[in-house]
DNA sequence: TATGAATGAGTATTCATTCAT
DNA sequence: GATGAATGAATACTCATTCAT
């Protein structure tokens, strides 16, 4: 982690794949990089985001430690690089569930507790990577950045979603109401998932109800004068 | 050699201060106690959970490293013991909030708001050792445990504080109600407060913003048939 | 935490050098093996079994403490191979002591004398490295059970030189004199060079004198009816 | 081990119990002496020489850590007072076995069996702790000496006992050959028992069949012209 | 006398990173 | 480009000994 190595001038903040890897590669070479990849994220899902040793991923991905060195200035960025991928993945998941959703739904009351349920279900498969990426971000800037980034672009999306519905919507200022709306949404099915703190299901609250009853919240809210 | 590892007898998953530290203790001991738990928690706060070395508890703290051992069977519960503290002062400031902020209120749109002001500032004012205690609950069932029951702990307080509005709350479920509305609350202050991920501010979504739309969302679905 | 401590698969409870060492090295690697052993033998030797650190056999062995840790699990385990590899060599210095005896002798009488001889010379040579050997033998199980097996190897071998006389040896049970005879001689051999015992000479009970008299003894018995 | 702590000016080469310890005690503070060489003696026989604390000692015999100090200068003048004990204890019981033995016995062929079957009794019950004895004198001369004392006051008595029958001895030196026989059976005898080396029976050569060619072995010599 | 809390030097082991081949 | 053997700094934990009470 950062804290320990004050040591060598880092690079920049941004973080997809080819930004933290050392360099655009093809045929073989891309493939060494993709078992190194697996590797790592296997490793870490397994053990935790530094609980793993540069030994065992040259083992597990049949790749040498010198290859990946090639590839990664440090092993630190090699942890960046599977987080950048996996949230990359996420944002992508997102858009198509969005995508999907959205044509079906004809009312506000229609979208948002399918909304709810969808994206629930997006998070919840992807509950462990996301769980190392947020873990990673609260001590490694390089990571709390573009994690930032994507939170960001998910709320926008999420937020330009229920806008489609923006006539149901009551007040002077629905734009607000539906951004804090998904703030509201993606912050609870997140600590429901447990992103970013505990293992296990957290709460013994029922997660089947908690998300009827997200849906129906937003839905006073965003319906109410 | 074998003959030298004879097992310790290891200590059971609770947590408190009394149940990590090795002996209650009085007088100059207490005082060196404390000593290397306020050490211990600074380091923890300036570097991470476990960033920091009993060398530098031992010279912050004034303490030698022989006397940490004496209190503390391992590095591991001396981290534990800061959380346990921490938590601990949490639940306090909890009910203090709680038993001065009820009584002033005289309905529920008086309250929620108020509620979720009151909450955001406790949680706010600890939310660095909160986010220790999150961090290291994800991969410590010593701490998960207990982080658990002060999580429900927590969620029975506030759904308590919200029932004694009771008969202002629409629909046949006012319990569930009231449940629901301190998980979404709780969800969204700690999330933005990033509680369990990323450093610092996370959103840009201004933070006195939420907190209003917040216990507006709550109001409107608490009072929503 | 428990997330961090995998167990490690430990070996067999073989000995050779090459059961205690990593991997069959060669090239230079071999030769830097070969330093660590030197090393680690030499301070051994001055020191006693395991008082000497890792460093210093870095030091003196101009290796790093990497390398050793890359040839030997554990301290233990170079301990273990610095000793195995000297009950090799003494096993074939017995080997090769026994078989330039045995042709030049004619009758018993002639042979025990000059076997008792011989035998003590063998074992003065390498009562150092053997009185490691039964030391440390006497609190490790890894090393008990290949020494074990080094005496008996001996026990045979020496039994077997005796028999080769046998139409000499009075009684009904030859093989059981010879035997006998064998356990006694290395007995008092081993106990004079205090193998297994005291550093120095532990009695004054003149050595020239004994080696004659255990030869006699020897004989005397053998031809005993 | 002194090979280790080569600090504070050690006291003379003397041995017993007074030598070792500070003062001569009476009383209640003699009991509290004698329970602290009793727990580490009882460490001493489960775990080995050294592989105890002074942490247990104090608990295991219910003395203060203060008190031990109080008695001995050190750890090791503790393990040297345990030994001291153990070794006049032993010298005690050979001298009552020969006073018991040898005026039953009438003639050499009636003595020399039963009192290499006695000795070995005498041995095999102090086995434990004669075999700490001998560990230890291997890295301490202020235990090897007096371990040498003890080993010629037994041999002078042992050598004694056979001169009773001197006259059955056959050749001009009868006292060589008694000398000889006692340091070859106690040599036998150490090693089966394994004194000084292996924690177990090393030796699958039966123990019952050792002692009766013992006993033979020496006869054929002690008479032989 | 007696106590036992405090001290802190000493050491095996891990693992990211380098670089000779 | 690839390899993986070599490096060595870094760190938790133990326990004999002291000394204030």
């Amino acid at each position: 982690m950062p804290a320990k190595t004050a040591a060598k001038p880092k690079k920049s903040a941004s973080l997809a794949v080819e930004d933290v890897s050392r360099k655009p590669q093809q045929g073989r070479s891309k493939a060494s990089l993709e078992r190194m990849l697996a590797a790592a994220r296997e490793l870490m899902l397994e053990r935790g985001n530094e609980d793993f040793t540069l030994q065992d991923v040259s083992q597990r991905g049949n790749v040498s430690i010198g290859s990946i060195y090639l590839r990664f200035e440090s092993k630190d960025n090699l942890v960046r690089a599977v987080i950048a991928d996996a949230l990359d993945a996420i944002s992508a998941e997102e858009t198509t569930m969005l995508a999907a959703l959205t044509p079906q739904c004809t009312s506000l009351g229609d979208f948002v507790p399918r909304y709810v349920e969808s994206y629930a279900e997006v998070l919840r498969i992807n509950a462990p990577l996301l769980r190392l990426s947020m873990q990673r971000a609260a001590s490694d800037p390089l990571v709390s950045g573009p994690g930032k980034a994507h939170a960001m672009r998910a709320a926008s999306q999420g937020t330009e979603a229920m806008m489609a519905f923006r006539d149901e919507i009551a007040g002077d200022d629905p734009e607000r109401k539906a951004l804090s709306s998904y703030h509201i949404i993606f912050a609870t099915l997140a600590r429901q998932l447990s992103l970013g703190s505990t293992g296990e299901s957290v709460h013994d609250y029922d997660w089947r109800d908690l998300k009827r009853e997200l849906g129906r919240m937003c839905l006073a809210y965003l319906r109410a004068a």
